[in-house]
DNA sequence: GTCTATATACCGATAGAC
DNA sequence: GTCTATCGGTATATAGAC
């Protein structure tokens, strides 16, 4: 499936380059925000090697997108391949997700930007991964029904509340410096945050199913 | 023979009309990809008046936020007064948010976009009511902890879950279409699906205290 | 207050030398 | 593969007539 090239070898650590900083500028300033002189310049190459290496602005935007889609999978095959009782599943998940997306909080802040247009930009190649990770959550939260674990929820909403949650979690860094100039008081959670523990107990303990006979 | 001030009055619903195209636009498509000449085509007025109304499109911007948040204080008026007991008020905040949120889309579209750019564009006026209202969820979720109604919680972060999932859920109607072709196991909430019944479900079971007298 | 016409700057994209 | 120079289109913003 995959032929070695070795002439696209060195192209491969600019074409690497030149998607981290297109990935910071999208995430920054969003696609028509985003300026193609910037990024190649922010990744010190010249911009007509930028169309040579990676193609037109809507190019590197997919380009972008899909690679960083592909890290997310890659992080979900060992949490989705798991065996265990629905809640222990879902808590693995939950946990790998956020450490992916905290890992790379661009990704975090360009998905939130595509949920603003209304998905503009989706490739069906794209549509078909997220399906496909909405399928599973949806098994897994029957199964735990199933099992009387969880009590029934929408799972569209559901999983939507979880992306939502973690997304937002993962972009609000630099708010916390302004806010806590003007209330002292509210202290943003620091980088050793747990965000994945945070919401899978309160996923867990939120869609759990009322115990039975609660006198024990 | 006297005059009457038709001329503020009439300037008056022309903002209002121009405010609304800009929300609908800059909703879709962020505020560099917002055209202003679109804006102004879409309001029934002419480019040079939108500028003589308004201002340049940062204040229009600026405007279109400004009087956003505006809607999202009226409605929350009520709610913050309620007395009750903490689930009671949570319950409350979280069902006119819903409510708010849900009659006013471009509003969650451009907070999302605001969360991905780390409020670029935010005035210190506007950060000034966010964090008036997260204060004022702090000392809710404080109290309940008080009245051993819920566990204690990071409040920066349950604020902000809530926050994320509200917006999300009010923003993925563009998608349902292009899901549930791939999958048509997929089903969307509906219109008429209660974002905030859902949420507050979720919440509230997601933070109350364990039960006393139990084991585990 | 309203409109047309236009200035001005910028940005995406490429031609063409090396 | 790499770079410079530049084209052509387009967007914000305003000047100026009415």
């Amino acid at each position: 499936m995959m032929t070695i090239e070795t002439t696209s070898r060195s192209s491969h650590t600019t074409r690497q380059r030149i998607l981290d900083a297109a990935s910071r500028d999208f995430a920054d300033k969003g696609f028509s925000g985003a300026r193609v002189d910037e990024i190649a310049r922010s990744a010190g190459v010249n911009k007509a090697m930028l169309y040579y290496h990676v193609g037109n602005k809507q190019d590197l935007y997919t380009a972008v997108l899909t690679r960083n889609f592909d890290r997310m999978d890659e992080a979900l095959v060992g949490a989705t391949a798991a065996e265990g009782s629905a809640p222990d599943r879902l808590r693995a998940i939950i946990a790998v997700v956020a450490r992916a997306l905290k890992a790379n909080p661009d990704h975090s802040r360009i998905v939130l930007r595509e949920f603003a247009s209304g998905w503009a930009n989706l490739q069906p190649e794209v549509l078909q991964r997220l399906v496909k990770i909405l399928g599973m959550v949806r098994t897994l939260l029957a199964d735990g029904v199933r099992s009387e674990e969880f009590r029934a929820t929408d799972p569209v909403m559901t999983h939507l509340t979880l992306v939502g949650a973690s997304l937002i979690l993962n972009a609000v860094t630099p708010l916390v410096g302004r806010v806590s100039e003007i209330d002292p008081g509210i202290r943003f959670p620091g980088d050793d945050a747990d965000v994945g523990i945070f919401l899978a107990d309160l996923l867990l303990n939120g869609i759990s199913a009322p115990r039975t006979g609660e006198a024990s």
